[in-house]
DNA sequence: TCAATGGAAAATGTAAACAAATAAAATAGG
DNA sequence: CCTATTTTATTTGTTTACATTTTCCATTGA
């Protein structure tokens, strides 16, 4: 039914990632794990061991003998993720601070003008991606994994997977903090840039607004 | 054989915990699923389930088909956790500043005192159970949930089951910085106290030595 | 004696069967 | 006609069984 290289069980929590990706399941969803074992072709055991990972990352919530929904995102949650940005990416800025080049820069104000280009067309899926691509720029060259590793699926079920009310206005603002951040890095100001990532960019308070209209709370 | 409230798999990932706990489990140890399974009294199913959650957190690595190994923890995995636990109680400490009176401050005096008694009388099982009591103090002030479910894993990585090399001359150091840590609470010194936790009590660098010979690395 | 190939044993990934618990439905009583 | 209790059905947690893969050991050949 697929590759025979990789276990059932990362199949399916691939399967699942992209099912959320494209909206097919939403927040809120319960999970019917016999039509999902049907479909593809599966026993309930590798389902089940994805599910559990799905849950230990934070995705879904296995109530016992009541079945998994995929989690709300509540405005608390929201929050709360982006306190924990706010605060790695903040670390990671200052710990590879010396290594970004103006090679790095170059291609963070490039990806900062199709941000815009995007914006322009109404592009959004593509706005998205542009963005996480831009703070790849400096996630890439951190070498600290662990951070990595958290980052990942917070920000995945922050934008990867409900796609919803876009509000240009807030986008606009969000390439001005791109922007700013840029002028820190050329300027080699270590703790402004990360002051900008942490009290501007990730700041649930400044943000409040537009978040709650994006995610429509 | 165990409470029946909870599900064999919650009971199996305590006794995972215990046995990190105790140091019965070393890092770099095989598990004997079939003996686990045995011992405990159950099937291997909800053994996986225990496994799969501990992978996801990082405690053990699952190779396919080959078997389940509790992860080495390497110098690299401790300066990666440094820089994330120094990131998030920095950013801990920032939002529940206003939120700390008089009578945590007190708190954690006192347990600094106690720690120093415990460290006369090398009980360094009390001392390490002491320090993730000062810790705790302003960490459960703190109502974000997120940050608080991402740092206790780590924090149990690095200190809960590996109880080796215990050094004296560290663990002072180590009161210092928590003193340093209470003046700056008392003098409302917000950045202060971000900063000793961060680039002092957190920093890999500076703590290097102590933490080759605690480890044993 | 050493290396290589083949086979047996052990352990894991997966599937299917079973049991317990919850939710839904139907029946009985007021 | 509504409510409460009992019964049925669905779904999950767990056990058991099967198949595939890996590892280890023995035998054979150079």
């Amino acid at each position: 039914m697929a590759k025979q290289s990789q276990s059932l069980r990362e199949m399916v929590y691939s399967y699942f990632c992209d099912q959320m990706k494209t909206g097919i399941l939403v927040v809120g969803d319960f999970i019917d794990q016999a039509e999902i074992c049907e479909k593809l072709g599966i026993s309930r055991a590798p389902l089940r061991d994805a599910l559990i990972q799905l849950e230990t990352e934070g995705f879904v919530s296995i109530r016992p003998r009541r079945g998994v929904f995929i989690k709300p995102l509540t405005l608390r949650d929201i929050k709360e993720s982006y306190d924990v940005l706010g605060a790695l990416e903040a670390s990671v800025i200052l710990s590879v601070f010396d290594k970004i080049t103006k090679k790095h820069i170059c291609k963070m104000r490039e990806i900062n003008d199709n941000l815009l280009n995007a914006l322009e067309c109404s592009d959004f899926e593509l706005y998205y991606k542009l963005n996480g691509d831009f703070h790849d720029t400096f996630l890439d060259i951190e070498d600290n994994q662990l951070i990595k590793k958290i980052i990942a699926p917070i920000k995945q079920r922050l934008y990867d997977f409900p796609l919803r009310n876009y509000d240009p206005g807030w986008e606009k603002n969000n390439l001005k903090e791109h922007d700013r951040l840029i002028e820190s890095l050329e300027k080699k100001n270590r703790q402004g840039a990360a002051s900008i990532l942490q009290y501007e960019h990730w700041s649930f308070s400044l943000q409040n607004e537009h978040i709650k209209s994006f995610y429509e709370l």
